[in-house]
DNA sequence: AACCCGGGGCC
DNA sequence: GGCCCAGGGTT
């Protein structure tokens, strides 16, 4: 049967071809749940550093239930995405109530910030069930196998694919090393530009190989909405006594990260700041962040509410997590770390 | 179902 | 400087 066909050279390419990965050569559900959460929407070169960080700050999950969110958010610092580092804490104390790390997919499911992707990893991959692991990886790979044109954006078309890798997983001798097979054929070689089929072990399975169809056309992609423009006026207080920063609770971005007092706003309702430091911009996702880094010289011209719930950090100590551009600011002008 | 959340690499 | 990537939670 071709299902099993395909599973055996997706598993044995997997086992010759895999990146060697801290948690992959005696996968503990501790190890690859933390590196799942890091490795979302971030590639291993981008996120090894904060992984191999975290796994020493926080060795356990023990441990990481204990820690503040600032602790956790100072380590996932630069990452992005910051909501991932509030919900590995919040799933560390779910998990540290159980008392027992879940051992089924469907109760990884309930463990805060463990979604359909996550689950499906930890479960075949510790725990040998069949389940199926659909990742943008994945769906680039199946839709250019079976010529799938739906549109990725949409969050429905996901399911085509999970029917389709489930079915598939049946076959699979360890389902987990099928599942990280697929992920990592499409990381290696189903890449999205210049794909290597000559080395790939699916190509006589491959739909888009045997027709010569076009990978640039697969998967389909509707294009993005337009970014956003946000501007951003920060204010530089920082003396002997230290630095003002305050956190950032709005649901918004950077949640929970400390920032520069700051006015949002094009222009600048009054004319106190002095001379101008930094003036960037900062690409998110959806936002355009264009950004003025003031250095201020009268703040009595300051309006007080832009500097209320503002906290003064020491300059001896740690500062607590910020954005990038702010992390990269007070790296070059505090000349710390 | 639509929308939001970062940051780095590549061209 | 613009484009690409893409899981989970919230609304």
């Amino acid at each position: 049967m071709k299902n099993i066909e395909i599973c055996q050279h997706i598993e044995n390419w997997y086992l010759k071809n895999k990146r060697e990965l801290p948690w992959r050569s005696n996968p503990q559900p501790y190890e690859v749940w933390l590196a799942e959460i890091v490795f979302q929407q971030t590639r291993i070169s981008q996120g090894m550093g904060h992984y191999l960080q975290l796994l020493e700050r926080f060795p356990n999950v023990e441990i990481l239930s204990k820690a503040t969110e600032d602790d956790v958010l100072k380590c996932w610092e630069g990452l992005g995405y910051y909501t991932r580092a509030r919900n590995l804490r919040k799933g560390a104390i779910y998990i540290a109530q159980l008392g027992d790390f879940p051992k089924t997919y469907d109760d990884w499911l309930a463990v805060p910030g463990v979604g359909p992707y996550t689950a499906g990893v930890i479960s075949s991959v510790c725990f040998r069930q069949k389940v199926p692991v659909v990742d943008g990886n994945v769906m680039r790979v199946l839709s250019r196998m079976f010529l799938i044109s739906s549109d990725i954006r949409i969050v429905k078309t996901q399911q085509i694919f999970r029917n389709i890798a489930s079915d598939l997983v049946q076959s699979a001798i360890h389902p987990g090393n099928f599942n990280q097979g697929m992920m990592e054929l499409g990381a290696l070689i189903c890449k999205p530009k210049n794909p290597d089929c000559a080395a790939c072990p699916l190509s006589e399975f491959c739909e888009l190989y045997i027709t010569g169809e076009n990978p640039g056309d697969f998967p389909y992609k509707s294009s993005a909405k337009e970014k956003t423009n946000r501007y951003f006026h920060f204010f530089f207080a920082s003396n002997a006594n230290g630095l003002l920063l305050k956190r950032r609770e709005a649901s918004d971005i950077w949640n929970g990260l400390y920032v520069l007092p700051f006015y949002e706003g094009e222009k600048l309702p009054f004319d106190a700041p002095e001379y101008l430091m930094e003036k960037s911009t900062h690409i998110l996702t959806h936002q355009k962040i264009h950004y003025y880094i003031w250095d201020v010289v009268n703040w009595d011209a300051v309006p007080q509410n832009l500097i209320d719930d503002c906290e003064i950090f020491s300059r001896d100590v740690d500062f607590p997590a910020m954005p990038r551009p702010l992390q990269l600011f007070i790296k070059k002008y505090l000349h710390i770390k």
